[in-house]
RNA sequence: GCUGGAAUCGUCUAGUGGCAAUGACAAGAGACUGUAAAUCUCUCGCCUUCGGGCUUCGUAGGUUCGAGUCCUACUUCCAGCA
């Protein structure tokens, strides 16, 4: 069993440490997007610079390229990709249903690949086959994500992930009692709440995923901060306060974060910090800028005075500014390192209030200024 | 000097009688939440009460209902020959 320790509490917000075999992660905790075993435009030394203290990789994208049983040659995806901290997975069900053409049954999901529309079939079973090959400490259940808005649609879906959970534990069971025999480290199963924005569908997910007595849980189906605390409320009500809980996909806009950890959630990822760096959109104490725009050109002040990242304490608006007019790749791997640096230190400073019993003020302070309301 | 050829939005370019004019780049702005994303979208002559109006394709004339497109002259540039 995964251990956790909740250190501190604060109505459903709470200070802990989770244990892996690869070290700890103290919670609340950004955990940065490495879907294909790499955090984009980042090395794994920058991640470890920067502050992150786990990752998380994407189980339909490592199942497609290089393989589970690559990676499993190579000696599981810490040796693979040289991050030897936590470490993630997601099961694939999030990028399956978002892919167009695919056949669910109760079996399973049937695939093309987008890469070369080779046919795959993705189960419950193999999710946690290939998962347990990948080898990161904390694996997600297979799980239906449902983007409707439509209460049938959303308890077909919960049902299925219900049901797919059932198996996905099973299995997991079987995989971890045969590497416990084989004096290998153990994996962890989250099971995902699901139930879109109906509390009653959110209830009794979380009622099934905490019987089912998982390592942790991961939430999915949250895609905006509306509604997201009365969802949060409803779920981490529920689930059992000893198990940690990943908030799945969150975190493009700080408010996320905050709402997340101030209703019960122990971890986040989000793909948002490192793609909106990419393309130019980078944050700031006062909101969100892209460095793209006209106005940066003769800005020799640093992106943000108070980041103690790479990027702010060695170069200006005008420098990436110019990086981004003339597409340098170090234009994306400053603005990445920015970015990945403020959310991961926005959730490190939600977590140090909640530490010191700051929390509300610290939240009001960065939300005004953030959004400036 | 002669003989050909060429001049179209910031740049390169499409266009051979119905055209405010093609595409790319540049420029300006926006989007992005368990990453098919180093991606995608919009604007890009001037004005507009969004109906439309006005001025444009080296310059000046001409032919035509209508000219970036045809004719004449001029200007500039390129190539070949002297």
């Amino acid at each position: 069993m995964l251990k956790f320790d909740v250190m501190k509490k604060q109505g459903l917000a709470r200070v802990g440490v989770i244990h892996t075999p690869h070290g700890d992660i103290k919670t609340p905790a950004f955990v940065g997007a490495a879907t294909r075993a790499t955090v984009k435009a980042l090395t794994m030394k920058e991640m470890r610079e920067l502050g992150s203290q786990a990752i998380l990789a994407n189980t339909y994208h490592l199942v497609l390229r290089p393989g589970p049983e690559l990676i499993k040659e190579a000696g599981g995806v810490a040796n693979f990709s040289s991050w030897h901290g936590p470490m993630f997975t997601d099961s694939g069900g999030f990028q399956i249903f978002s892919l167009p053409n695919v056949k669910i049954s109760e079996n399973g999901v049937k695939f093309k690949s987008h890469i070369d529309g080779a046919n795959f079939e993705m189960t419950p079973e193999s999710s946690m086959q290939a998962q347990w090959a990948i080898g990161a400490d904390i694996h997600m259940a297979f799980d239906h994500l449902a983007k409707s808005e439509n209460y049938e649609d959303m308890k077909i879906a919960m049902d299925r992930t219900h049901a797919w959970l059932e198996r996905c534990k099973i299995e997991h069971d079987k995989l971890s009692k045969e590497a416990a025999k084989n004096n290998k480290p153990e994996q962890y199963l989250y099971a995902v709440v699901q139930g879109g924005t109906f509390n009653d569908l959110r209830a009794e997910s979380a009622k099934f995923c905490a019987e089912i007595e998982p390592d942790g849980f991961g939430i999915g189906g949250v895609f905006t901060a509306d509604k997201m605390d009365e969802m949060l409320k409803t779920v981490n009500s529920i689930l059992p306060e000893n198990k940690p809980r990943h908030l799945l996909g969150m975190g493009e806009e700080p408010i996320d974060l905050f709402v997340g950890a101030e209703y019960g959630c122990d971890t986040f990822d989000c793909v948002g910090p490192t793609r909106m760096a990419r393309n130019g959109s980078l944050y700031t104490p006062n909101g969100r800028i892209n460095i793209k725009n006209a106005k940066y050109k003769h800005d020799f002040t640093p992106l943000d005075p108070e980041c103690d990242c790479e990027c702010c304490k060695n170069y200006t608006r005008a420098y990436l500014h110019h990086l981004f007019k003339v597409d340098e790749i170090t234009a994306k791997v400053l603005a990445s390192i920015h970015n990945e640096r403020f959310v991961v230190k926005t959730v490190d400073k939600i977590r140090e209030s909640l530490e010191n019993g700051t929390f509300e003020e610290y939240k009001t302070e960065f939300l005004k200024r953030y959004y400036k309301t």
